[in-house]
Parts: structure tokens; sequence; C-alpha cells
RNA sequence: GCCCGCUUGGUGUAGAGGUUAUCAUGCAGGAUUGUCAUUCCUGCGACCCGGGUUCAAUUCCCGGAGCGGGCGCCA
């Protein structure tokens, strides 16, 4: 071993040990007469000490040649400080060194590695090793690190066991873009990496292997965000002879178990709100419960009262934000540019201040009397000192706008406070939706999900009506999981190909070994899925997910450390059967 | 595919149609008897690329590239 102790360790009760230590130069700070390196690894920093009293000239001048990160070991005692830092945990001793020796030496670091860097993002990555060595990212992989374990735990300890699955698997018309892999030994074949691993989970359950869990690798080849990755991380889960509520209170404890084991926050039933209701209330279908601003439908009270724009729109509605009425005119204007870019699209906004003195005052008095708008206000709950935001148009987008206008004005406000943690289930999703210029239906969910039971009939008559079992895990505003009962019947799967525009060849040739495997009895069986990575972050109280990946991607899916992807030579290509067009 | 923003020493930044291009940090050299983001002195080091307007462009305009954010997309 090169060391005897890590960096983070030693104490007063270590006090006269001899020791080694081996570690990178975090910074030297050099008096003349004495000088100390604060040596750091994974585990904390030890201040070295070095002085014209103690240690020899050649000691000294071996030191002064140091730079920041050379990577050293050094033979020491621990001693008492003359000065003590209380700020680590290290504070009260140091290292008189008596021997150093250098194990490599480091050219100067592009950025300071510090807790907080000059570095920009760009730099940061093509450096992420020396990224890594900062606290901030260091204690993100630690973190998560942590909460796979405790996952791991949770899961053994309900009987889950982990199966690892194929990544060389075939592509499929459903869902996202796959990432493909051209096949050497089959010329002008392609396998797929999986978006999920879903349907071997389901063969799993088919397999009786009951309760199935995975920390797995995910890829989807479609445009990334902050926090969207080509390539993630699903805890991937799926349980045989379950109902929805089981799956749900399986799920509910491992999420109450990370609060506390976290957070030491007490776990309490999560709140269950149908998919509609989540749309009607919050404008959304993962909505942030950290707060209130009720959505409300205003269109008894504000329409036929003359004022064209709303009489002409299909829905009216607007929400109270809390103290809003102190708002000057400059902020409102800027919220109604806000709800006028391009990304959110509404017209205009109307506003409505209920003033300390009971009267209202409104970008609309010319239209509407007091008696009018006190009507807004009690729709809208709000009290004295607050404001009423109101947009108006199509049903659908004006939820979804006053959605977005809700999170942005709550944000602004500092009522997403990351420390408070407001998880709930949202449920009763409609089983398909209708994309515009599509003749068939799309899954909402996946296709392998599961029609609610008292609904199958209606898949003949009415299908745009049916709900799904299926339901999202919510946390603060992110869709942190994801799952549903799936469909274990090969007739009513074939009935879902075919409503989702599939012809049976086609369903036979994409999901034959699914529908095979129903022949031979399959049992009822559900699952989820939930996004680890965002998990963590939002765990960790964080937006960003990229911090908690070792090694992530830039926003065009490029790793610009390892510079990939890259051309292929083209005695690969030809080995491979391919041509490049590029 | 589309929209918005950014690009100045190694790093992070200021700035203006004509400057010796600002500041901090860093790096190099020197000083420093208890530091801990050590302090002080001296020095080093930069306007993303192409085209246009202009007597003059790093600055204004157009295009491109890179990066970031978003829309579409992400069952």
């Amino acid at each position: 071993m090169h060391r005897s102790h890590t960096c983070g360790v030693l104490r007063q009760t270590d006090l006269n040990k001899d020791v080694i230590l081996a570690g990178w130069v975090q910074r030297v700070r050099d008096k003349g007469f004495v000088l100390w390196i604060d040596l750091r690894d994974r585990y904390g920093v030890t201040q070295l000490v070095l002085d014209e009293e103690r240690c020899d000239a050649a000691l000294i001048s071996q030191a002064k040649t140091l730079g920041r990160e050379f990577v050293i070991q050094v033979h020491g005692r621990v001693i008492q400080r003359e000065a003590k830092n209380t700020a680590i945990p290290t504070g009260e001793i140091e290292v008189l060194v008596k021997k150093l020796s250098i194990l490599n030496t480091a050219e100067v670091p592009p950025f300071t590695l510090e807790d907080e860097t000059d570095g920009g993002d760009d730099l940061r990555m093509k450096y992420r090793y020396l990224d890594i060595r900062r606290n901030p990212i260091k204690d993100k992989l630690l973190f998560r690190n942590k909460v796979a374990q405790m996952i791991r735990n949770f899961l053994a300890s309900q009987d889950f066991a982990e199966v690892e699955t194929p990544y060389l698997i075939k592509s499929t018309p459903e869902g996202a873009r796959d990432f493909v892999v051209p096949s050497r030994m089959n010329p002008g074949q392609f396998y797929a990496l999986p978006q999920s691993p879903q349907t071997f989970k389901q063969l799993l359950m088919v397999g009786g292997m009951d309760r199935y869990y995975q920390i797995v690798k995910c890829f989807r080849d479609e445009d990334l965000r902050a926090d969207r990755q080509p390539e993630f991380t699903q805890i991937d889960c799926e349980m045989a002879f379950v109902e929805q509520d089981d799956i749900l209170a399986v799920f509910e404890g491992l999420l109450q178990q990370l609060l506390q084991d976290i957070h030491g926050i007490k776990p309490t039933a999560f709140p269950r709100l149908s998919y509609a209701d989540a749309i009607a209330t919050y404008g959304s279908d993962k909505p942030d419960i950290r707060f209130g601003m009720y959505l409300a439908g205003l269109n008894e009270v504000a329409q036929g009262k003359g004022f064209q724009v709303f009489d002409q729109q299909e829905w009216v509605g607007g929400f109270a934000v809390e103290g809003g009425a102190a708002m000057s005119r400059k902020e409102i204007d800027s919220w109604i540019d806000w709800v006028k870019r391009p990304q959110i699209g509404a017209k205009g906004m109307v506003w409505v201040k209920c003033n300390e003195d009971g009267s209202y005052k409104s970008s609309v008095d010319k239209f509407y009397s007091q008696e009018d708008l006190a009507a807004w206000a009690s729709a809208c709950h709000a009290k004295k000192g607050d404001i009423i935001l109101v947009l108006s148009g199509g049903k659908a987008q004006t939820h979804t706008q006053l959605g977005e206008l809700r999170l942005a004005v709550a944000e602004k406000m500092g009522l997403r406070d990351p420390k408070v943690f407001a998880p709930l289930w949202v449920v009763d999703f409609p089983l398909f939706e209708q994309v515009e210029g599509d003749d068939h239906f799309h899954a909402m969910h996946h296709p392998f999900t599961a029609p609610k039971p008292t609904q199958v009939a209606q898949l003949d008559s009415s299908p745009a009506s049916v709900y799904a079992n299926a339901y999202d895990l919510i946390l603060n505003g992110n869709e942190i999981g994801g799952g549903s009962i799936r469909i274990h019947d090969r007739e009513v799967q074939e009935k879902i190909f075919s409503l989702l525009g599939f012809n049976k060849q086609e369903a036979e040739s994409q999901f034959g070994f699914l529908m095979d495997a129903f022949r031979y009895g399959a049992p009822p069986h559900g699952g989820i899925a939930l996004g680890f990575d965002r998990l963590v972050a939002v765990l960790d109280g964080q937006e960003s997910i990229r911090d908690y990946i070792a090694f992530p991607k830039n926003n065009s899916g490029r790793d610009v450390m390892i510079d990939a992807p890259a051309p292929l030579d083209d005695d690969q290509l030809d080995e491979l059967s391919l041509q490049s067009k590029a």
C-alpha cells in the first residue's frame, strides 16, 4: 500500500502516530520559513507542514517544486496544530513531513479544482476526470451510489431478484427512435439498443420470476435537454400476481424509505390524483403540489359580458397568486410577455387585483363590474391582497399554459423549495391519445398497458374513452416513474395492436415472441420504471441530472472528453456491410 | 427541423466604430516566523471563423461553427 491512512481520517486521537499519506496537492501555502501543503483525496484534506527548524533544507526545496495536482506520498508524524482550523474535520492536526515522494507530476489544470470552480461547462466536460476531483461532483456521484444501495437493499428485502436483460435487441416501431448496432455476422441487419427492458421483464414474469428489478441503462435517440441524456438509467421493476394497488404500495414504500433515510422525512400516504383532475387543477400531468394556486374555470362568470376575447374562446381559466396584488405594473407586464413567448403561445393575459379594501382592479374593468370580478375571485378562491391571472383559448392548450405560468410564478416567488418533498401518484390515464393527422391511436403509456378491466368491451365501441391501469409517480413536479398493469391476454393484446395501427403481420413480426409467450400461461402482472438519474437529482434538491452521471453527454449527444461519436474506417464499414452517406 | 442567448489572456469577465483592450484568478520570479481561497512586489498572457458596410471593425450587418436553454420530439 502507498498509504497507511486516507486524507480524511486523522484526528487528535492519532497524535504522534507515524503515518504514510498519499494524494493530490490541493494547494501549497509558502510562508518562507514554513510551508503547508493541503493533501487531498476522496476522503478529505489533511494539512502537511514543513519548516526550517524541523525539516532539512533539501526536503523543503523539494516541497517548493510541487505544483497543483501533483500526486505525492509523504511519510510523517501526526502533530497538534498551533493554529487550529475548525472548518474542516482534520483541522486540529497536521502531519510533519519527514519524507516526500513525488509519485507523479501534473500539468497546470485548465480550471481551478475548487468547490467553486472558474471552469465553464464545456471545459469541465472535456476534463471530466478533473471535475470529478471536485467536491460538488464527487459528492453527487457518491450520493447516487448511496441511493442505489438503498434501493437494492429495499427491493432485495421485498424478494425482488435482479436479473439482467440483453442490450442487443430488436428495433420496434412505437416510441422513441432507436439507437442501432449493425450486425457483422448478419449483413444488412441491425440490433437496436433497448429503450427500456419492457418486453423482457414481461417475459420474465411469464418465466415465473415473480418479482424482478434491475438498475439498468436505457437508450433513446431523441434530442436532449438539460435533464435528458441519450443513455440514462432506470430502476426497472415488474411483479406477477398483483393489482395496481399492490405495485403502488411497494414503490410508495420505496420512496418513503428513501425520504426517511436521506432526509429524515416521516412517511405519509401519497395523494392519488386522476389524470383528469391533475390537468384540471394544476394544468399538468406531473403537478408540483408543494404549493396551491389551483386552476379554476371561469367560463360561467367571464363569458357573455361583452368581452369579445373571452366570448370567442372555448375556455377561460385562471388562478390566484397569494399576495400578488403587490405586483407592479412592470412585473405584470413581464408575465404578459412571458406567456406570449412562442414556447407558451398565449395571446395575452388578463389580471385582477384583489385590493385590501375589498375592491377589484383589473385590466378589463371596461367589461366587468365589481360584482363580476368578485365572482371570479370566488371561483379562484382569491383573498384580499391576491392577484388573479387569467388566460383563455382552447381548453387543453390553456390548461397547459396556465400550468406553465403557475410553475414560473411559484419559482419566482420561491415556493419551489428543494428541501420540501411532495410525492403523489397520478392515476387513471387514458389508454390512447389521438394524434392530429394520424388515422390510428397512439398508446399514451405503451402498447402493453392494460385497459381498466371493466372497460375491455368498450375497446370496440369507443376506444378513446377507455382508461388505462397506468400510474405515474410524481415528485415536486418531476415525473420520476411510471408504470402499468400489463395485458397478459393474447386476444386483448391483439386488439390493442390493431387499434394502434398494426396489421396482423406487423404485430406478429414485431411482437410475435410476446404474443407466443401469452399462449403458455402468462400470469397477471404489472410494473413500474423509475428514472434513476432524475430521482437522485430531485432527492438531492437539484434540477440538472448531469452532475449525477460520471461521464455525461452534451446537448448534441457528444461525449466531448473521448470525442464520440466518430466516423469509422472504411475497413470497419466494409466489415459491417455499411456505406456512409455523410 | 425551428426559436432564443452566448463566444475577449490558461480560466472567469469588463468594454467601446479609432484605447497602450479592464479587472480578477492563474502561471513565472522574488519577499514573507503559523497559514488554511496566505499576503505583498515584479513580470507573462486574449478580441471564434468567413463575408460585407466604413478612411478605419474585436465592436455594426449577414452567414457559419461551437456551447447553453427551449419548442417539436422523448410509447
